[in-house]
RNA sequence: UGGGCUGUAGCCAAGCGGUAAGGCACCAGACUUUGACUCUGGCAUGCGCUAGUUCGAAUCUAGCCAGCCCAG
């Protein structure tokens, strides 16, 4: 009897080579496209169109199933109200984590139970193996380092790896990907990587939230941290922690941002080395591997493209302490902090919660 | 009104007779399944104005204009 598995397709060419992957080894694929977000412009709408024409038309290739799954109501409940809620709070959100947790590891998981599938897929790149050094599944690092999106799947919990396939986890480079559907055949071969927040069509997130967020782009005053006024913001949720583009302020040094206040509406700025920090708490750990200590030792990134750094992290009743051993750059409210083993495997994470303001001496 | 100082790009600023450094800001690309960071490139035919000296002036001279400071 074949394994079912529920393939999560985007049109693109990693979600399209995974049903080619799958079909390989034998698997029965329904492949499926989430309706997220319908958006009333004509760029939403074109996109959505585009992303299932794309997807069906690789499932009529492979000969299998194709559904459209509509999770309108499920991504605008967990992910823009986050999303907008995070901006509310003077914090940067980070979608593509809340999605993942909610709506393809939350949401779509559900779907694939209920039409009887064993597993679900998805072109993330990232590994899911049996570790006989924790004697369970899970998550690892993928072998193509600069594609790597284990950051981007901490929340899964450490029950759902066994259902989990990622069909492209072999495979070293995006080039061997993109090879083989030209060797398929697919019209989709050289699409571009996405990169956009997919619910925000102009790349703009200023435009999305606008109106959305009381007082968001209310104007204040830019200071030091020493309260010096240096000149007035356009609204704080055009800002991030470390940001340095948009302050228009010139100054002997370049500008970055420190710290949101949205009790005053102010914006602190301050040269670069004002942003190192070496703690943070975060809180409601996804432990994907369970630890008796209370202290453990292992490497932590604080965003995606950031290097893992050692850290110890010490487990508190409701939160945990990191404690990295080098400062760590612009660590921001909103954002997430991954643990990792040396062998790449993913421990857990959450979102960091407040960053303990201790400057570093620079000579 | 006397005396002194200053005037170089949006901001700061080098240059002191040989054909406009640099920083900040800004803009454009690259990178990137968040927001950022970063990288690369662009950014004064012109140095308050007008004459003059010189082969050659932002640099020297004169006059004018503007701002600042000190004295009245």
């Amino acid at each position: 009897m074949k394994k079912r598995v529920l393939l999560g397709m985007s049109g693109g060419v990693d979600s399209s080579v995974s049903a080619i992957l799958l079909k390989e080894k034998g698997y029965e694929i329904i492949g499926a496209t989430m309706k997220l977000w319908t958006g009333n412009n004509k760029i939403d709408k074109e996109k959505n169109e585009k992303t299932i024409i794309d997807a069906k038309r690789v499932c009529d290739k492979l000969n299998i199933k194709y559904y459209i799954l509509d999770a309108q109501k499920e991504f605008e409940e967990s992910v823009i109200n986050n999303f907008i809620l995070q901006y509310q709070n003077a914090e940067t959100p980070n979608p593509c984590i809340e999605c993942n947790k909610y709506i393809k590891f939350g949401y779509f998981y559900e779907k694939a139970k209920e039409l009887k599938c064993d597993y679900i897929a998805t072109g993330h790149y990232a590994r899911i193996e049996y570790s006989d050094k924790y004697k369970q599944f899970v998550l690892k690092k993928s072998k193509e380092e600069k594609k790597d999106q284990s950051y981007f799947l901490y929340t899964i919990s450490k029950e759902k790896l066994k259902s989990i396939i990622f069909p492209l986890q072999d495979y070293t480079t995006k080039e061997e990907i993109r090879k083989i559907a030209k060797e398929n055949g697919l019209e989709i071969a050289d699409k571009k990587d996405s990169q956009e927040i997919c619910f925000i069509p102009d790349n703009c997130y200023q435009n999305f939230l606008n109106g959305k967020i009381e007082n968001g782009d209310k104007e204040g005053k830019i200071i030091l941290k020493t309260g010096e006024v240096l000149g007035k913001h356009k609204g704080l949720v055009n800002y991030t922690i470390g940001q340095r583009k948009g302050i228009s302020i010139s100054y002997k040094e370049p500008l970055y941002v420190i710290e949101l206040r949205s009790d005053t509406n102010e914006l602190v700025v301050g040269p670069e080395k004002e942003l190192y920090s070496k703690r943070l708490t975060a809180s409601n750990i996804n432990w994907q591997i369970d630890f008796d200590e209370k202290e453990i030792n292992c490497l932590a990134k604080i965003r995606y493209r950031a290097k893992e750094e050692k850290a110890k992290v010490i487990k508190e009743e409701d939160k945990v302490i990191v404690e990295f051993e080098t400062p760590q750059r612009a660590i921001t409210k909103g954002q997430s902090v991954v643990f990792y083993d040396e062998e790449g495997i993913v421990l857990g994470g959450r979102k960091n919660f407040i960053k303990k303001l201790v400057y570093f001496k620079y000579l």
